[in-house]
RNA sequence: UCCUCCUUAGCUCAGUUGGUUAGAGCAUCUGACUGUUAAUCAGAGGGUCGCUAGUUCAAGUCUAGCAGGGGGAGCCA
């Protein structure tokens, strides 16, 4: 076949150019039909549809069509026809045909008809192919684009924070370690602990969990930025909405209070879900089809809905007067339960709630203090079936108050010197807050697990692929 | 990590109070069919019942351990 220019499935789907040549490449989904004529459905992962390519059988060598099965992939030369069918309004009549890589048909273990999600984890190489991955990777591509979109439209930087790092300020969890040490035969120090100072950077260092605090020394220069980058938490959490690798956006702002904060996360959160419906429309008709038919008017319901503003001292009062029974008690002074905010969230309000105020002990150190002395300027945005999706607060910009923090919590102030400058040359009122991706994902695909919102899921006792 | 459920053909699942040769749909293969829409119709092949022990005359079925997976919870994003 000559060397011509590819045509893109999505794009031809929507040519009114009858009776011109085209060429499409991709990789068959199925192939039906009689000894006179085949049709077959082609996919190049532009859109979730097919396009029909329709094949006159005596036209071609049989040995060739037999070669042609699903999976199998191919490129077609051919004429561009208004579709005499039914199910589309343009197909291909074939004019040469020719098979890139064939695809056993008793082995291919991807069939037309429909898998279980869990089968498909478990061929993650192959899943892209499925019309599911499909959508759901296009639709996390344009979320990952509009993100950028939407933070260089606002002014901000994007930040690239260090995925090594040599502290565990943030205490956010447990954390991998990065080495280079013989792991048979590590230097030891005289206690028999290993001797890190012999290792690659000299010192002990982990996988990031966290790129907030870079991003802050990030704001104390360029004013607004944000990082955007893979996260990583050595927690044993099985559940559906924990990854050990995953991807965090975290902005931060200098000169924004806990209420600038607050109005930003739901600005972001409302473009994205807008540009989701706006640019992704047709792989979310088909999420919202096959496995979440409340989807599109859920996400329509988020952006044109305030969301609920409420502190979490009116929470806890909310939730005690609710009459409900719960499986652990609502008290002023303990962390909220995921029934508690599924509770507030798809009860009591039904649209999203952003809680402020939480009480110091159960927050993170650089979260600013109230004035009355006992609640932090910390903020949650609850979502419907995720939970937390976005977690922020207003950061202790004064040296003074953040020192007897960290003394209080007993963080060991030599592994953060250089956040406490920030504080010591030039300080100013700042805040921010870290998006989970793939919880983002979860909610604008409607997928109930996080494992199939990623390509490729690192979760406990999983790295293949 | 805790609680709970599951594991039978390539996939999705039946399988009765333990009892001969373990079934179905789809997929695959063969054939039929002049435009199909997850095509249809006819036929064929395909199984170490997750693994290991145990109870029993007899285990897919009962018991225990292990492995893998789902759901819920915790940790969190």
């Amino acid at each position: 076949m000559e060397h011509t220019r590819r045509n893109r499935i999505v794009d031809l789907l929507k040519s009114k150019s009858y009776g011109s040549e085209v060429l499409v490449k991709g990789w068959v989904r199925t192939k039906r039909g009689n000894k006179n004529i085949n049709f077959i459905a082609l996919n190049d992962g532009s859109v979730v549809h097919h396009i029909q390519v329709v094949v006159e059988v005596a036209a071609y060598p049989e040995d060739l069509l037999k070669l042609i099965t699903t999976g199998s992939c191919i490129a077609v030369k051919g004429i561009l026809v208004e579709s005499v069918g039914q199910e589309q309004h343009v197909e291909i009549q074939a004019r040469e045909i020719e098979v890139y890589g064939t695809a056993d048909a008793e082995s291919y273990p991807l069939q037309k008809k429909g898998h279980s999600l869990e089968f498909l984890r478990e061929i993650a190489h192959l899943r892209p192919r499925t019309n599911t991955f499909g959508a759901v990777l296009r639709i996390r591509h344009a979320m990952a684009f509009a993100i950028h979109q939407y933070f260089n439209d606002q002014g901000f930087y994007y930040l690239h924070a260090p995925i090594i790092t040599g502290s565990d300020a943030e205490g956010a969890g447990a954390m991998f370690r990065v080495s280079t040490l013989d792991d048979k035969n590590p230097p030891l120090l005289p206690g028999g602990h290993v001797d890190y100072s012999q290792d690659f950077f000299g010192k002990e260092t982990k996988l990031t969990v966290s790129g907030q605090l870079e991003a802050e020394l990030g704001a104390m220069a360029l004013s607004l930025v944000y990082t955007f980058g893979p996260t990583f938490r050595a927690e044993n959490s099985n559940t559906p909405r924990h990854l050990a690798e995953f991807w965090m956006i975290e902005p931060e702002m200098a000169f924004y209070d806990i209420h600038d904060d607050m109005d930003l996360a739901e600005d972001f959160l409302k473009y994205l879900i807008r540009y989701a419906l706006g640019h992704c429309l047709d792989d979310l008709e088909f999420l919202n089809k096959m496995y979440d038919n409340e989807l599109i008017s859920r996400l329509k319901q988020v952006v044109d809905e305030k969301f609920e503003r409420l502190t979490y001292t009116e929470a806890v009062e909310i939730l005690k007067a609710s009459g409900q029974t719960w499986e652990y008690p609502v008290d002023w002074g303990t962390d909220l339960q995921a029934e508690h905010e599924r509770y507030l969230v798809e009860k009591h309000f039904g649209r999203p709630v952003i809680l402020t105020g939480y009480p110091k002990d159960i927050k993170a150190f650089y979260m600013k203090m109230n004035e009355d002395g006992k609640t932090v300027r910390a903020m949650d945005v609850l979502f419907p079936k995720i939970g937390e999706i976005i977690g922020g607060s207003q950061r202790e910009e004064n040296l003074e108050a953040l020192m007897k923090r960290i003394h209080e919590m007993n963080i060991p102030e030599k592994d953060v010197w250089w956040y406490l400058d920030t504080r010591k040359f030039g300080t100013a009122p700042h805040a921010g807050f870290g998006l989970g991706f793939e919880r983002l994902i979860l909610f604008v695909t409607g997928m109930a697990n996080i494992r199939d919102v990623i390509p490729f899921p690192r979760t406990p006792k999983n790295a293949e692929f």
